[in-house]
DNA sequence: GGTATGTTTGTTAACGTTAACTACGTTAAT
DNA sequence: ATTAACGTAGTTAACGTTAACAAACATACC
Protein backbone atom coordinates (compact mmCIF):
# COMPACT_ATOMS: atom_id res chain seq x y z
CA UNK A 1 0.00 0.00 0.00
CA UNK A 2 1.22 3.47 -0.78
CA UNK A 3 -0.15 6.86 0.02
CA UNK A 4 3.07 8.64 -1.16
CA UNK A 5 3.81 12.07 -2.27
CA UNK A 6 5.99 14.26 -4.12
CA UNK A 7 8.68 12.30 -6.13
CA UNK A 8 10.50 15.31 -5.95
CA UNK A 9 12.15 15.18 -9.50
CA UNK A 10 13.20 18.37 -10.99
CA UNK A 11 10.16 19.66 -11.59
CA UNK A 12 9.92 21.07 -15.01
CA UNK A 13 6.92 22.76 -13.91
CA UNK A 14 5.81 24.81 -17.11
CA UNK A 15 9.17 24.15 -18.58
CA UNK A 16 9.58 26.45 -21.65
CA UNK A 17 8.93 23.63 -24.22
CA UNK A 18 5.49 23.64 -22.88
CA UNK A 19 5.18 27.47 -23.28
CA UNK A 20 1.85 27.20 -25.69
CA UNK A 21 0.31 25.21 -23.17
CA UNK A 22 0.68 27.64 -20.24
CA UNK A 23 -2.14 30.58 -21.47
CA UNK A 24 -4.76 27.29 -22.06
CA UNK A 25 -5.21 25.97 -18.67
CA UNK A 26 -4.26 28.86 -16.50
CA UNK A 27 -6.89 30.97 -17.64
CA UNK A 28 -9.33 28.45 -17.43
CA UNK A 29 -10.31 27.69 -20.86
CA UNK A 30 -9.03 24.49 -21.94
CA UNK A 31 -8.78 23.13 -25.47
CA UNK A 32 -11.23 20.23 -26.78
CA UNK A 33 -7.98 17.47 -26.37
CA UNK A 34 -7.65 18.74 -22.59
CA UNK A 35 -11.20 18.57 -21.97
CA UNK A 36 -10.96 14.83 -22.66
CA UNK A 37 -8.06 14.09 -20.58
CA UNK A 38 -10.01 15.87 -17.77
CA UNK A 39 -13.12 14.18 -18.18
CA UNK A 40 -10.98 10.74 -17.87
CA UNK A 41 -8.98 12.03 -15.03
CA UNK A 42 -12.57 13.31 -13.25
CA UNK A 43 -13.87 9.18 -13.86
CA UNK A 44 -10.95 7.68 -12.49
CA UNK A 45 -11.03 9.89 -9.01
CA UNK A 46 -14.74 9.26 -8.86
CA UNK A 47 -14.40 5.45 -9.45
CA UNK A 48 -11.60 4.61 -8.30
CA UNK A 49 -10.08 7.28 -5.84
CA UNK A 50 -6.79 9.30 -5.87
CA UNK A 51 -4.72 7.15 -5.72
CA UNK A 52 -5.21 5.76 -9.10
CA UNK A 53 -5.27 9.09 -10.83
CA UNK A 54 -1.76 8.05 -12.74
CA UNK A 55 -1.06 9.53 -16.07
CA UNK A 56 -1.05 5.72 -16.68
CA UNK A 57 -4.35 5.66 -15.68
CA UNK A 58 -5.39 8.70 -17.54
CA UNK A 59 -3.73 8.16 -20.70
CA UNK A 60 -5.12 4.65 -20.93
CA UNK A 61 -8.86 5.93 -20.30
CA UNK A 62 -8.64 8.58 -23.19
CA UNK A 63 -6.73 5.69 -25.03
CA UNK A 64 -3.31 6.84 -25.97
CA UNK A 65 0.21 6.60 -24.49
CA UNK A 66 1.47 7.99 -21.33
CA UNK A 67 3.79 10.52 -23.03
CA UNK A 68 0.81 11.91 -24.98
CA UNK A 69 -0.56 13.56 -21.87
CA UNK A 70 1.91 15.13 -21.88
CA UNK A 71 1.51 16.65 -24.92
CA UNK A 72 -1.71 18.48 -23.09
CA UNK A 73 -0.42 19.35 -19.40
CA UNK A 74 3.17 19.54 -18.51
CA UNK A 75 2.83 17.44 -15.31
CA UNK A 76 0.58 16.01 -12.99
CA UNK A 77 0.40 18.61 -11.02
CA UNK A 78 -0.93 20.77 -13.40
CA UNK A 79 -3.66 18.35 -14.65
CA UNK A 80 -4.46 18.37 -11.08
CA UNK A 81 -5.00 21.98 -10.29
CA UNK A 82 -6.65 21.98 -13.88
CA UNK A 83 -9.25 19.71 -12.11
CA UNK A 84 -9.76 21.92 -9.15
CA UNK A 85 -10.21 24.93 -11.26
CA UNK A 86 -13.08 23.10 -13.25
CA UNK A 87 -14.04 22.02 -10.01
CA UNK A 88 -14.22 25.72 -8.61
CA UNK A 89 -16.20 27.53 -11.62
CA UNK A 90 -18.73 24.91 -11.19
CA UNK A 91 -19.43 25.06 -7.46
CA UNK A 92 -19.54 28.70 -7.03
CA UNK A 93 -22.47 29.71 -9.02
CA UNK A 94 -24.51 27.40 -6.46
CA UNK A 95 -22.78 30.01 -3.73
CA UNK A 96 -23.27 32.93 -5.64
CA UNK A 97 -27.00 32.30 -6.07
CA UNK A 98 -27.95 32.20 -2.30
CA UNK A 99 -26.92 35.45 -2.04
CA UNK A 100 -28.49 37.17 -5.49
CA UNK A 101 -32.55 36.16 -4.90
CA UNK A 102 -34.18 37.12 -1.60
CA UNK A 103 -37.40 36.88 -1.94
CA UNK A 104 -37.86 34.16 -0.18
CA UNK A 105 -35.17 33.63 1.83
CA UNK A 106 -36.18 29.42 2.98
CA UNK A 107 -36.80 28.77 -0.72
CA UNK A 108 -33.24 30.42 -1.89
CA UNK A 109 -31.63 28.70 1.01
CA UNK A 110 -33.38 25.18 -0.02
CA UNK A 111 -32.26 25.62 -3.58
CA UNK A 112 -29.03 26.37 -2.78
CA UNK A 113 -28.57 23.10 -0.98
CA UNK A 114 -30.49 20.99 -3.66
CA UNK A 115 -28.42 23.09 -6.75
CA UNK A 116 -25.18 22.32 -4.53
CA UNK A 117 -25.98 18.65 -3.87
CA UNK A 118 -27.16 18.08 -7.86
CA UNK A 119 -23.85 19.41 -8.58
CA UNK A 120 -21.87 17.10 -6.89
CA UNK A 121 -24.46 14.03 -7.83
CA UNK A 122 -23.84 14.96 -11.65
CA UNK A 123 -19.43 15.09 -11.23
CA UNK A 124 -18.78 12.47 -8.17
CA UNK A 125 -15.53 13.04 -9.08
CA UNK A 126 -15.60 16.54 -6.73
CA UNK A 127 -16.60 15.06 -3.68
CA UNK A 128 -13.39 13.69 -3.07
CA UNK A 129 -11.57 16.88 -3.91
CA UNK A 130 -13.39 18.47 -1.63
CA UNK A 131 -11.56 16.77 1.09
CA UNK A 132 -9.05 16.73 -0.35
CA UNK A 133 -6.72 18.86 1.79
CA UNK A 134 -5.01 16.29 3.64
CA UNK A 135 -4.41 14.41 0.80
CA UNK A 136 -2.41 17.51 -1.08
CA UNK A 137 -0.90 18.44 2.66
CA UNK A 138 2.50 18.89 1.43
CA UNK A 139 1.71 19.99 -2.58
CA UNK A 140 2.11 23.60 -1.59
CA UNK A 141 1.06 24.56 -4.77
CA UNK A 142 -2.49 22.51 -4.26
CA UNK A 143 -3.11 23.25 -0.79
CA UNK A 144 -2.88 26.85 -1.44
CA UNK A 145 -5.01 26.52 -4.02
CA UNK A 146 -7.40 24.37 -2.23
CA UNK A 147 -7.16 27.18 1.01
CA UNK A 148 -8.09 29.18 -1.22
CA UNK A 149 -10.90 27.62 -2.97
CA UNK A 150 -12.07 26.77 1.37
CA UNK A 151 -12.22 30.39 2.42
CA UNK A 152 -13.66 32.06 -0.71
CA UNK A 153 -16.84 29.45 -0.08
CA UNK A 154 -16.35 30.65 3.54
CA UNK A 155 -16.57 34.22 2.56
CA UNK A 156 -19.26 34.05 -0.03
CA UNK A 157 -21.69 31.92 2.74
CA UNK A 158 -21.01 34.48 5.51
CA UNK A 159 -22.21 37.44 3.35
CA UNK A 160 -25.47 35.81 2.11
CA UNK A 161 -26.13 35.08 5.85
CA UNK A 162 -24.94 38.71 6.52
CA UNK A 163 -27.79 39.52 4.24
CA UNK A 164 -30.30 37.49 5.65
CA UNK A 165 -29.79 38.46 8.65
CA UNK A 166 -30.23 42.29 7.88
CA UNK A 167 -33.32 41.59 6.06
CA UNK A 168 -34.55 39.56 9.49
CA UNK A 169 -34.89 36.45 7.59
CA UNK A 170 -32.85 34.14 9.89
CA UNK A 171 -31.65 34.35 13.36
CA UNK A 172 -29.22 37.29 14.97
CA UNK A 173 -27.51 36.11 18.13
CA UNK A 174 -25.43 34.34 16.17
CA UNK A 175 -22.69 35.22 14.13
CA UNK A 176 -22.70 35.18 10.54
CA UNK A 177 -19.69 33.42 9.94
CA UNK A 178 -20.75 30.90 12.29
CA UNK A 179 -23.54 29.81 10.38
CA UNK A 180 -21.84 29.57 7.60
CA UNK A 181 -19.20 27.61 8.91
CA UNK A 182 -21.86 25.50 10.30
CA UNK A 183 -23.45 24.96 7.19
CA UNK A 184 -20.43 24.26 5.15
CA UNK A 185 -19.29 21.86 7.71
CA UNK A 186 -22.54 19.76 7.51
CA UNK A 187 -22.53 20.37 3.57
CA UNK A 188 -19.12 18.58 3.85
CA UNK A 189 -20.15 15.10 6.34
CA UNK A 190 -23.17 14.76 4.46
CA UNK A 191 -20.80 14.19 1.11
CA UNK A 192 -18.69 12.27 3.17
CA UNK A 193 -20.70 9.61 4.28
CA UNK A 194 -22.33 9.82 1.08
CA UNK A 195 -18.88 9.03 -0.40
CA UNK A 196 -17.88 7.06 1.75
CA UNK A 197 -21.52 4.57 1.93
CA UNK A 198 -20.93 3.46 -1.97
CA UNK A 199 -24.95 4.22 -2.28
CA UNK A 200 -26.00 3.04 0.48
CA UNK A 201 -26.87 6.01 1.85
CA UNK A 202 -28.96 7.98 -0.48
CA UNK A 203 -28.01 11.41 -1.43
CA UNK A 204 -31.52 13.02 -1.52
CA UNK A 205 -32.42 11.53 1.74
CA UNK A 206 -29.04 13.61 3.41
CA UNK A 207 -29.75 17.14 1.09
CA UNK A 208 -33.39 16.49 3.00
CA UNK A 209 -32.47 16.05 6.38
CA UNK A 210 -30.08 18.96 6.22
CA UNK A 211 -32.28 21.81 4.83
CA UNK A 212 -34.87 20.40 7.66
CA UNK A 213 -32.18 20.81 10.37
CA UNK A 214 -30.56 23.90 8.75
CA UNK A 215 -33.56 25.67 7.99
CA UNK A 216 -34.51 24.87 12.01
CA UNK A 217 -31.57 25.79 13.62
CA UNK A 218 -31.12 29.10 11.51
CA UNK A 219 -34.84 30.04 12.03
CA UNK A 220 -35.36 30.64 8.20
CA UNK A 221 -38.43 31.88 8.11
CA UNK A 222 -40.72 30.61 4.39
CA UNK A 223 -41.41 33.58 3.18
CA UNK A 224 -42.36 35.78 5.97
CA UNK A 225 -42.06 39.27 4.18
CA UNK A 226 -45.17 38.32 1.61
CA UNK A 227 -47.78 37.72 4.91
CA UNK A 228 -50.31 40.53 5.79
CA UNK B 1 3.76 13.75 -7.54
CA UNK B 2 2.04 10.56 -6.64
CA UNK B 3 -0.79 9.57 -4.26
CA UNK B 4 -1.02 6.15 -4.72
CA UNK B 5 -3.21 2.88 -3.46
CA UNK B 6 -2.51 -0.46 -2.76
CA UNK B 7 0.43 -2.34 -4.04
CA UNK B 8 -2.07 -5.40 -4.36
CA UNK B 9 1.13 -7.86 -3.98
CA UNK B 10 0.37 -11.67 -2.35
CA UNK B 11 -0.62 -9.90 0.98
CA UNK B 12 0.74 -12.22 3.82
CA UNK B 13 -0.97 -10.17 5.87
CA UNK B 14 -0.75 -11.84 9.97
CA UNK B 15 1.39 -14.97 7.96
CA UNK B 16 2.51 -17.41 10.06
CA UNK B 17 5.51 -16.33 10.51
CA UNK B 18 3.95 -13.06 12.92
CA UNK B 19 1.59 -15.19 14.88
CA UNK B 20 3.62 -14.15 18.12
CA UNK B 21 2.51 -10.36 16.70
CA UNK B 22 -0.88 -11.06 16.22
CA UNK B 23 -2.17 -11.11 19.93
CA UNK B 24 -0.10 -7.87 20.61
CA UNK B 25 -1.55 -5.52 18.13
CA UNK B 26 -4.72 -6.93 17.73
CA UNK B 27 -6.13 -6.53 21.42
CA UNK B 28 -4.33 -2.84 20.99
CA UNK B 29 -1.98 -3.57 23.66
CA UNK B 30 1.27 -3.08 21.97
CA UNK B 31 4.72 -3.81 23.14
CA UNK B 32 7.06 -0.71 23.97
CA UNK B 33 8.74 -1.22 21.25
CA UNK B 34 5.58 -1.48 18.93
CA UNK B 35 4.57 1.84 20.43
CA UNK B 36 8.42 3.41 19.56
CA UNK B 37 7.37 2.99 16.02
CA UNK B 38 3.31 3.90 16.40
CA UNK B 39 5.09 7.55 17.83
CA UNK B 40 7.32 7.76 14.82
CA UNK B 41 4.44 6.78 12.17
CA UNK B 42 2.41 9.60 14.35
CA UNK B 43 5.09 12.17 14.26
CA UNK B 44 5.59 11.71 10.33
CA UNK B 45 1.83 12.21 9.74
CA UNK B 46 1.62 15.07 11.75
CA UNK B 47 4.33 16.84 10.55
CA UNK B 48 4.69 15.70 6.61
CA UNK B 49 1.49 14.07 6.11
CA UNK B 50 0.04 10.75 4.86
CA UNK B 51 1.86 10.39 1.76
CA UNK B 52 4.96 10.60 3.44
CA UNK B 53 4.13 7.95 5.75
CA UNK B 54 6.23 4.80 4.43
CA UNK B 55 8.33 2.23 6.12
CA UNK B 56 11.20 3.73 5.14
CA UNK B 57 11.26 6.68 6.69
CA UNK B 58 9.34 4.78 10.15
CA UNK B 59 12.49 3.58 10.39
CA UNK B 60 14.54 5.91 9.79
CA UNK B 61 12.88 7.78 12.85
CA UNK B 62 13.44 5.06 14.47
CA UNK B 63 16.64 4.98 13.62
CA UNK B 64 16.35 1.25 12.24
CA UNK B 65 16.56 -0.19 8.21
CA UNK B 66 13.17 -1.02 6.93
CA UNK B 67 12.88 -4.45 7.45
CA UNK B 68 13.42 -4.02 11.52
CA UNK B 69 9.95 -2.60 11.35
CA UNK B 70 8.70 -5.64 9.96
CA UNK B 71 9.44 -7.29 13.23
CA UNK B 72 7.14 -5.83 14.89
CA UNK B 73 4.14 -5.14 12.45
CA UNK B 74 3.30 -7.65 10.07
CA UNK B 75 2.90 -4.85 6.72
CA UNK B 76 2.19 -1.65 6.62
CA UNK B 77 -1.29 -2.03 6.74
CA UNK B 78 -1.20 -3.31 10.49
CA UNK B 79 0.73 -0.13 11.27
CA UNK B 80 -2.20 1.73 10.03
CA UNK B 81 -4.86 -0.22 11.66
CA UNK B 82 -3.06 0.27 14.95
CA UNK B 83 -2.69 4.01 14.25
CA UNK B 84 -6.20 4.14 13.80
CA UNK B 85 -7.12 1.68 16.64
CA UNK B 86 -4.91 3.93 19.02
CA UNK B 87 -6.38 7.02 17.90
CA UNK B 88 -10.05 6.17 18.47
CA UNK B 89 -9.26 4.75 22.15
CA UNK B 90 -8.06 8.06 23.02
CA UNK B 91 -10.89 9.92 20.87
CA UNK B 92 -13.78 7.76 22.53
CA UNK B 93 -13.52 8.52 25.98
CA UNK B 94 -14.28 12.31 25.37
CA UNK B 95 -17.34 11.29 23.78
CA UNK B 96 -18.96 9.11 26.24
CA UNK B 97 -18.38 11.66 29.08
CA UNK B 98 -20.67 14.13 27.07
CA UNK B 99 -23.35 11.68 28.02
CA UNK B 100 -22.18 10.76 31.64
CA UNK B 101 -22.12 14.29 33.38
CA UNK B 102 -25.36 15.99 33.67
CA UNK B 103 -25.52 18.00 36.15
CA UNK B 104 -24.94 21.42 34.20
CA UNK B 105 -25.38 20.63 29.98
CA UNK B 106 -24.20 23.53 28.69
CA UNK B 107 -20.81 22.83 30.74
CA UNK B 108 -20.75 19.20 30.11
CA UNK B 109 -20.96 20.26 26.53
CA UNK B 110 -18.65 22.53 26.78
CA UNK B 111 -16.20 20.56 28.87
CA UNK B 112 -16.54 17.64 25.98
CA UNK B 113 -15.78 20.19 22.71
CA UNK B 114 -12.78 21.27 24.74
CA UNK B 115 -11.26 17.96 25.96
CA UNK B 116 -11.34 16.63 22.83
CA UNK B 117 -9.72 19.44 21.17
CA UNK B 118 -6.99 19.55 23.50
CA UNK B 119 -6.84 15.94 22.86
CA UNK B 120 -5.99 16.68 19.20
CA UNK B 121 -3.80 19.57 20.12
CA UNK B 122 -1.48 16.64 22.26
CA UNK B 123 -1.93 14.91 19.52
CA UNK B 124 -2.05 16.69 16.24
CA UNK B 125 -0.82 13.83 14.09
CA UNK B 126 -4.59 12.47 14.30
CA UNK B 127 -6.56 15.47 12.61
CA UNK B 128 -5.32 14.30 9.41
CA UNK B 129 -6.76 10.65 10.07
CA UNK B 130 -9.98 11.92 11.08
CA UNK B 131 -10.91 12.90 7.37
CA UNK B 132 -8.89 10.67 5.92
CA UNK B 133 -11.66 8.17 4.51
CA UNK B 134 -11.08 9.74 0.89
CA UNK B 135 -7.27 9.07 1.41
CA UNK B 136 -7.98 5.30 1.89
CA UNK B 137 -10.77 5.28 -0.27
CA UNK B 138 -9.70 2.32 -1.88
CA UNK B 139 -7.75 0.44 1.04
CA UNK B 140 -11.08 -1.87 2.34
CA UNK B 141 -9.34 -2.72 5.02
CA UNK B 142 -8.72 0.72 6.60
CA UNK B 143 -11.96 1.94 4.39
CA UNK B 144 -14.40 -0.25 6.98
CA UNK B 145 -12.59 0.64 9.90
CA UNK B 146 -13.35 4.10 9.66
CA UNK B 147 -16.56 4.29 8.80
CA UNK B 148 -17.52 2.28 11.62
CA UNK B 149 -15.03 5.43 13.59
CA UNK B 150 -17.37 7.67 11.96
CA UNK B 151 -20.68 6.01 12.96
CA UNK B 152 -20.04 5.00 16.09
CA UNK B 153 -18.98 8.56 17.05
CA UNK B 154 -22.12 9.55 15.83
CA UNK B 155 -24.15 7.18 17.48
CA UNK B 156 -22.68 8.24 20.74
CA UNK B 157 -22.89 11.84 20.38
CA UNK B 158 -26.62 11.00 18.83
CA UNK B 159 -27.07 9.48 22.57
CA UNK B 160 -25.73 12.15 24.43
CA UNK B 161 -28.08 14.64 22.23
CA UNK B 162 -31.16 12.64 22.86
CA UNK B 163 -30.52 12.21 26.89
CA UNK B 164 -30.10 16.18 26.82
CA UNK B 165 -33.43 16.26 24.88
CA UNK B 166 -35.15 13.90 27.35
CA UNK B 167 -33.59 16.33 30.04
CA UNK B 168 -35.32 19.02 28.71
CA UNK B 169 -31.69 20.80 28.43
CA UNK B 170 -31.41 21.35 24.50
CA UNK B 171 -34.10 22.26 21.86
CA UNK B 172 -36.42 18.94 20.86
CA UNK B 173 -37.89 20.53 17.46
CA UNK B 174 -34.83 18.81 15.44
CA UNK B 175 -34.01 15.27 15.72
CA UNK B 176 -30.78 14.43 18.47
CA UNK B 177 -28.45 12.27 15.95
CA UNK B 178 -29.06 15.93 13.01
CA UNK B 179 -27.56 17.90 16.24
CA UNK B 180 -25.13 15.26 16.28
CA UNK B 181 -24.00 15.24 12.74
CA UNK B 182 -23.98 19.04 12.79
CA UNK B 183 -21.79 19.20 15.88
CA UNK B 184 -19.60 16.19 14.29
CA UNK B 185 -18.96 18.22 10.84
CA UNK B 186 -18.26 21.32 12.94
CA UNK B 187 -15.57 19.86 14.75
CA UNK B 188 -14.21 18.15 11.44
CA UNK B 189 -14.25 21.79 9.78
CA UNK B 190 -12.74 22.99 13.23
CA UNK B 191 -9.92 20.58 13.15
CA UNK B 192 -9.53 20.82 9.16
CA UNK B 193 -9.08 24.79 8.97
CA UNK B 194 -6.73 24.62 12.06
CA UNK B 195 -4.24 21.82 10.26
CA UNK B 196 -4.25 23.80 6.86
CA UNK B 197 -3.31 26.72 8.41
CA UNK B 198 -0.40 25.86 9.83
CA UNK B 199 -0.52 27.11 13.26
CA UNK B 200 -2.22 30.79 11.48
CA UNK B 201 -5.72 29.88 13.20
CA UNK B 202 -5.56 29.63 16.86
CA UNK B 203 -7.31 25.99 17.66
CA UNK B 204 -8.74 28.30 21.12
CA UNK B 205 -10.05 30.39 19.37
CA UNK B 206 -12.03 28.06 16.79
CA UNK B 207 -12.88 26.26 20.21
CA UNK B 208 -14.45 29.14 21.82
CA UNK B 209 -16.49 30.11 18.74
CA UNK B 210 -17.66 26.71 17.76
CA UNK B 211 -19.22 26.13 21.86
CA UNK B 212 -20.50 29.76 21.25
CA UNK B 213 -22.22 29.04 17.89
CA UNK B 214 -23.31 25.62 18.85
CA UNK B 215 -24.53 26.15 22.61
CA UNK B 216 -26.96 28.94 21.16
CA UNK B 217 -28.13 26.79 17.97
CA UNK B 218 -28.84 24.08 20.41
CA UNK B 219 -30.36 26.20 23.56
CA UNK B 220 -28.17 24.42 25.41
CA UNK B 221 -29.30 26.23 28.81
CA UNK B 222 -26.01 26.95 31.72
CA UNK B 223 -27.54 25.32 34.60
CA UNK B 224 -31.05 26.08 34.63
CA UNK B 225 -32.16 22.91 37.19
CA UNK B 226 -30.42 24.58 40.13
CA UNK B 227 -32.07 27.81 39.94
CA UNK B 228 -35.45 28.27 41.78
C1' DG C 1 30.13 -21.88 36.24
C1' DG C 2 30.49 -23.04 31.55
C1' DT C 3 28.26 -24.63 27.46
C1' DA C 4 24.52 -25.50 24.26
C1' DT C 5 19.89 -23.69 22.63
C1' DG C 6 16.30 -20.64 21.39
C1' DT C 7 14.27 -16.04 20.98
C1' DT C 8 14.39 -11.34 20.05
C1' DT C 9 15.85 -7.76 17.24
C1' DG C 10 18.41 -6.16 14.06
C1' DT C 11 21.35 -5.99 9.41
C1' DT C 12 22.58 -6.49 4.29
C1' DA C 13 21.09 -7.23 -0.07
C1' DA C 14 17.96 -7.90 -3.11
C1' DC C 15 13.16 -8.50 -5.71
C1' DG C 16 9.26 -7.01 -8.17
C1' DT C 17 6.50 -3.28 -9.08
C1' DT C 18 4.99 1.21 -10.17
C1' DA C 19 5.35 6.00 -10.33
C1' DA C 20 6.48 10.52 -13.03
C1' DC C 21 8.80 11.86 -16.67
C1' DT C 22 11.82 12.21 -21.20
C1' DA C 23 14.61 11.62 -25.70
C1' DC C 24 13.57 10.70 -30.04
C1' DG C 25 11.48 8.90 -34.07
C1' DT C 26 6.86 8.68 -36.74
C1' DT C 27 2.43 9.98 -38.70
C1' DA C 28 -1.23 12.88 -40.49
C1' DA C 29 -3.19 17.08 -41.55
C1' DT C 30 -2.78 21.84 -42.95
C1' DA D 1 7.06 21.85 -45.30
C1' DT D 2 5.73 22.71 -41.04
C1' DT D 3 3.65 21.35 -36.89
C1' DA D 4 0.61 19.25 -33.69
C1' DA D 5 -0.20 14.73 -31.93
C1' DC D 6 1.21 10.32 -30.79
C1' DG D 7 4.18 5.94 -30.09
C1' DT D 8 8.54 3.31 -28.70
C1' DA D 9 11.59 2.67 -25.45
C1' DG D 10 13.82 3.90 -21.62
C1' DT D 11 15.40 6.51 -17.15
C1' DT D 12 15.39 7.34 -12.35
C1' DA D 13 13.48 6.94 -8.06
C1' DA D 14 10.65 5.27 -4.69
C1' DC D 15 7.62 1.90 -2.86
C1' DG D 16 6.42 -2.49 0.09
C1' DT D 17 8.32 -6.64 1.03
C1' DT D 18 11.27 -10.80 1.67
C1' DA D 19 15.32 -14.03 2.33
C1' DA D 20 19.49 -14.96 4.60
C1' DC D 21 22.22 -14.12 8.14
C1' DA D 22 24.24 -12.14 12.75
C1' DA D 23 24.69 -10.06 17.36
C1' DA D 24 22.66 -9.95 21.99
C1' DC D 25 20.58 -12.02 25.54
C1' DA D 26 18.09 -15.00 28.45
C1' DT D 27 17.23 -19.87 29.61
C1' DA D 28 18.17 -24.68 30.46
C1' DC D 29 21.19 -28.43 31.13
C1' DC D 30 25.51 -30.59 32.78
Amino acid sequence: MVVQSVRTRRVTLFSSSFEPLRKGYQVNTFTDRQKDFLRAAIEIVSKEGFSRLTIRNVAAAVGVTEPAVYRHFPNKLALLTAMLDDLQSSILPHFRRLRESSDNPMESFTDFIHGLFEEFKLRPAYAPFIFSEEIFHNEPQLRGKLQQVLSGNIAVLTDSFESLQHDKNCRTDIEAQQMALVTLASIRLAMSRWHISDGRIRLKDLTEQLIVSLGTLFELKTDEKSSP
